[in-house]
RNA sequence: GGGCCAUUAGCUCAGUCGGCAGAGCACCUGACUUUUAAUCAGGGUGGCCGGCGUUCGAUUCGCCGAUGGCCCA
């Protein structure tokens, strides 16, 4: 890489680089004391009306110059910072000459610091009057424009600083993140969950279905994958008698990029010892009621258009119900691949490149029964073939005792009373084995050594699997996964 | 994977039925000591996502490709 050909108001911004270095001042400045974010001058100093009382007003504050408006020998500016912006106000008579003057040659985007008076303007805006201020940082660069800020979704994915600074509603966005993963942490450290991490590079991706991604380690010479779930390591940790354990991390997945999926995204799993379904149940309604209280103030959200109301307790749906009620089929007595591929094909489905029983359920679900579910809701009833991780219904052994929370027709939740009777979880990695065989590359993987970890003997469990990205958007009204990842994967751009 | 749409100045967008490329913001010069998308006067700093083709001439038309968006699978 080289420099590049500075033209038009890049070289400008550079030549007052130049000009601020041989006037002995670095462009690039140093650590500033800040006494207040923006945002906290205007509270502390909304209720005052004689600003002529007290000294208390000189306050010290940093941030990135937004707008500017100068009028000869006085000049308004707002400064971003983390908290909102503030306007500042600088008057030749009050700086000198000089400092007036590199004031007004100030850039939008420039970083500064200022020590200065609070005050309120004839318009009624609190505003801090400079007496003294210092460049922390020269901006070579042109802001996006300051009012329409920056709309391009492309840029806005490539250059999320730009975003960040231009867009306060994407501030917001990632502001309301935080604040749900830290609630969810709240409420399970509360409930005396430990939090754990598991390990990312595996030599088995094991725990879900879906293609995971390689990677290689050098010095072992070892093929790996990256994590797509992370349920067998946890599952390891009841069996070591953690009992209650949690864990908010990265999954990756080797699949197509839409509004709803990104390759790498954040799920939490929890596991709870001497636990069954009914205790996720209530563990789903009391955590997701919480954070959405805690986070939004209200159990009622609406999503595209859609109300959605949050108050437990949330309906159950039997699977095999739904299905029946939809399309007439007695799912149970379905019997093999081949009465399973008939019978879908016989509703229209499209099962190209589908041959299992658990392929045409999972495709009956989706155009079924999914779309339908605005939730929240329990569907439940998931059948043996489609969860090889959960433990027989005991009045039913082709059932499982497992459930997905649905809100908004999506998966929010995943959960069940974990299958702890390791002959049985063998058998039903044999299962599986021959889905695999039989072309299901999303079949689930052996994982020998996390079936001798249960023959060592797991307490009965109940576990659940939230999928985060999507609950912020929920929370949020983001449409796309996009908006709710920081740096979510693009296609480089080669121009 | 398929269909449709978009891509023009740093940003937000016009535009050319094929004939020297535009506006606002930003930036530069000047005026203005409480402004609020400040205002006023002046300045265009990019050649239209890339390639190939048609044409006297392509940002505009055609084909191929890139990236993104929406819908479908």
């Amino acid at each position: 890489m080289e420099t590049p050909v500075w033209t038009g108001e890049i070289a400008d911004r550079r030549r007052k680089v130049e000009e601020l270095r041989r006037a002995g001042i670095d462009p690039y400045g140093k650590r500033f004391s800040r006494t207040h974010l923006a945002q906290e001058i205007i509270d502390e100093f909304a209720a005052v009306d004689d600003f002529d009382a007290g000294e208390e007003r000189e306050v010290k504050i940093a941030g990135r110059v937004i707008s500017q408006r100068t009028h000869g020998k006085a000049s308004f500016a707002h400064l971003l910072d983390l908290s909102g912006q503030i306007q500042v106000y600088a008057r030749i008579d009050a700086l000198g000459d000089e400092s007036y003057q590199r004031f007004t040659s100030l850039d939008l985007g420039d970083i500064i610091g200022v020590c200065g008076t609070v005050f309120r303007t004839r318009r009624g805006e609190i505003t801090v009057e400079i007496k003294e201020w210092e460049i922390l940082s020269k901006a070579l660069r042109p802001l996006p424009e300051k009012w329409h800020g920056l709309k391009d979704v492309d840029l806005r994915y490539r250059k999320r600083y730009l975003d960040l600074i231009a867009n306060p509603e994407t501030r917001e966005v990632f502001r309301r993140r935080s604040a749900i993963i830290s609630a969810i942490r709240r409420f399970l450290d509360e409930k005396g969950f430990l939090e754990v991490e598991t390990p990312i590079l595996s030599l088995i991706a094991g725990g879900g279905h879906a293609r995971p991604f390689t990677t290689h380690h050098n010095a072992l010479d070892l093929d790996l994958y990256l994590r797509i779930a992370l349920e067998l390591y946890h599952k390891r940790l009841i069996v070591g008698g953690l009992e209650k354990v949690y864990e908010i991390g990265r999954c990756f997945r080797n699949e197509g990029i839409s509004t709803k999926h990104n390759p790498e995204f954040t799920m939490l799993e929890l596991y709870q010892a001497y636990a069954d379904l009914s205790d996720m149940m209530d563990l789903a309604e009391t955590l997701l009621s919480t954070v959405a209280q805690e986070v939004l103030g209200t159990l009622h959200l609406e999503y595209q258009g859609q109300e959605i109301d949050l108050t437990p307790p949330w309906p159950r749906l039997s699977m095999i119900k739904a299905i029946h009620e939809e399309t007439g089929l007695d799912w149970l007595a379905i019997d093999g691949d081949g009465e399973a591929v008939a019978a879908g094909e016989k509703l229209g489905l499209d099962l190209t490149g589908k041959k299992t029983k658990a392929q045409v359920l999972d495709e009956l679900l989706s155009v079924y029964i999914e779309p339908k579910l605005t939730g929240p809701v329990f569907l439940t009833d998931y059948p043996v073939e489609i969860s090889p991780l959960a433990k027989k219904k005991a009045d039913n052994p082709k059932l499982t005792e497992r459930f997905e929370l649905f809100i908004y027709g999506w998966e929010m939740a995943n959960a069940f009373t974990e299958l702890n009777d390791p002959l049985d979880q063998r058998e039903r990695f044999v299962a599986q084995a021959r889905e695999k065989a039989q072309g299901n590359e999303e079949a689930m993987e052996w994982d020998e050594d996390f079936l001798v970890a249960l023959e060592h003997g797991m307490p009965p469990t109940g576990g659940m699997g939230i999928g985060i990205d999507r609950l912020v958007m929920i929370l949020t009204g983001a449409t796309s996964i996009r908006d709710v990842l920081f740096f979510p994967l693009m296609r480089p751009k080669n121009d």
